[in-house]
DNA sequence: GCGACCGCTATACGCGCGCATAGTAGGCTT
DNA sequence: AAGCCTACTATGCGCGCGTATAGCGGTCGC
C-alpha cells in the first residue's frame, strides 16, 4: 500500500496527465478543454502543448500510462497467492481505482485497448484454472469466454450511472460497492441456463445454420 | 416482419432524426455536426434547427424515439409466448437493431435512461419466473440482480469494438453473432462460483463490515 | 383572393477551441 | 562568461461549429 505523492511534488508533466485523466473522465474527451486541464494542473495551456504536442497525443499518453499501470498490477495479481479474489468484477474495478470514469469512457469509445486486452489475458488464466475442475469440455475458445466475461465485468464501470440509478445507491460509494458485491456473488453462483436449456439453445443454434 | 419504409417517403423530420441517430452513433454526439446530419438527411442545416430547435434537443428527440421503440417491443415480447428466448443478450441486441452504436454511446454517457430501465423491467420479469424454480432464496433484491444482469447483457453492445478485436471477428456480422451466442450459452450455463465459494465470499463480505 | 402559417433554404455572426509563435527565466556545459 | 537547452508563459490567429435571422414558395382557412 503506497501513499499517493503530494501533487505539489509531481512534475508538471505528470500533473497535466493526471488532470487530463480527470477532465477526460469527467467531461469526455471532446468537451474537455486544454485550457481547463492546464488550469487544474496549475500550468499554462502552452505547457500542455509543449509536453504533449496535441490534445490527441495527450490522450494517447493517458492511455499509455494506464496500460503500464494495469500491466504492473496484472503482474502483481498473477504472482500473488490469490487469497480470496472471488470477485472478478471487484478486482477489475479496484485495479482501475480512481480512473474508472476515464476508463469507462475510453473503453466505450473503443480506446484503451491495452487495458481491455490485459484484463482478457488475466481472465484467460483464471478460466484455465476453472476449466480444470469443469466436468463438460468447453465448446467455445477460451479467449472468447474470457473476452465476454471481461466485457461483462467491465459493464458496471462503463454503465455506472445507470447502475447507480437502478440500484438506488451510488456504485462508487461503500454501500453501493457492498450491494454490488452481494449481487455479483448471487449472479455468478447461479447459472441463468440449466445444462438442458443450454443444450437446447445450442441445438437451436446449430439448426439455424 | 414489417419492411422499412423508403427513406424518400419519410417526412423530413423523421429523416433528420434517423440521420442524427446514425451520425451520433458513428461519430459520437460531440463530433457529429448539424451540417453533416442535414446533408445525410438531404435537407438544409437550418431545417434541423427549425424542427428540433437545438442539437441537444435533437438528441433528446432521438432518445425519446428509442424509448418509445423499446417500450413497444418490450410489450410485444411480454405478450408473446416466449418461444426460445434463451439468449437474453441476443434479445437485447436484436431489440436495438441498427441503433446499437447510438445506444451503446448514449448508455456509456449516462443517457437513454428509458432504454436501460425498460430492459431492467423486462429482466425483472424473467428473474421473477426464474426464482420460482430456484432452490435457495435470493439474498439480494430482484431489481439489483436485474440491473446488473442488464448491464452485463448490454456490455457486448457498449464494448463491441473491443469484443470484435478480442474475438477476431466483427460481432455485428453473422459469424460474430454466432460465436457470441455460443459463448454466451456457455457462460450462462456455467456458474463462475460454486455455492460453497459463494458462501465463503458472502461470509468474507459480512465480516468485512 | 388574401393573410397566416408551415416547411424549407441561404447566409451570416460570434464564440470557443486547438494550435502556433514569440518570448522569458534559470540552470548546465564549455 | 558565453552559449544553449529546457521548462514555462503570454498572446494571438483561424477555423469550425452551433445558432440566429431573413426570406421564399406553397397551402389552407375564411
Amino acid at each position: 500500500m503506497t501513499i499517493a505523492p503530494d501533487p505539489e511534488d509531481l512534475t508538471a508533466r505528470a500533473r497535466i496527465r493526471d488532470a487530463a485523466l480527470w477532465h477526460f473522465g469527467e467531461h469526455g474527451f471532446e468537451r474537455a478543454t486544454i485550457r481547463g486541464i492546464a488550469e487544474t494542473a496549475g500550468v499554462s495551456s502552452g505547457l500542455v502543448r509543449h509536453h504533449f504536442g496535441s490534445k490527441e497525443a495527450l490522450r494517447d499518453a493517458c492511455d499509455d500510462y494506464l496500460a503500464k499501470l494495469i500491466r504492473r498490477i496484472n503482474d502483481q495479481v498473477r504472482s500473488s497467492p490469490m487469497p480470496s479474489d472471488v470477485n472478478y468484477v471487484a478486482v477489475a474495478r479496484n485495479l482501475l481505482g480512481p480512473h474508472q470514469p476515464y476508463v469507462g469512457r475510453a473503453l466505450a469509445e473503443g480506446r484503451a485497448e491495452a487495458v481491455f486486452d490485459e484484463l482478457v489475458r488475466l481472465s484467460e488464466e483464471w478460466i484455465e484454472e476453472y476449466d480444470k475442475s469443469r466436468p463438460d469440455p468447453p465448446q467455445v475458445p477460451r479467449k472468447a469466454r474470457a473476452a465476454v466475461g471481461t466485457a461483462m465485468a467491465l459493464s458496471v464501470t462503463v454503465l455506472r450511472h445507470h447502475m447507480s440509478r437502478a440500484l438506488g445507491v451510488e456504485v462508487l460509494s461503500p454501500e453501493g460497492d457492498k450491494l454490488l458485491a452481494k449481487t455479483l456473488i448471487d449472479i455468478y453462483s447461479h447459472p441463468m441456463l440449466s445444462l438442458e436449456d443450454a443444450a437446447k439453445a445450442q441445438a437451436a443454434l446449430d439448426q439455424r445454420g
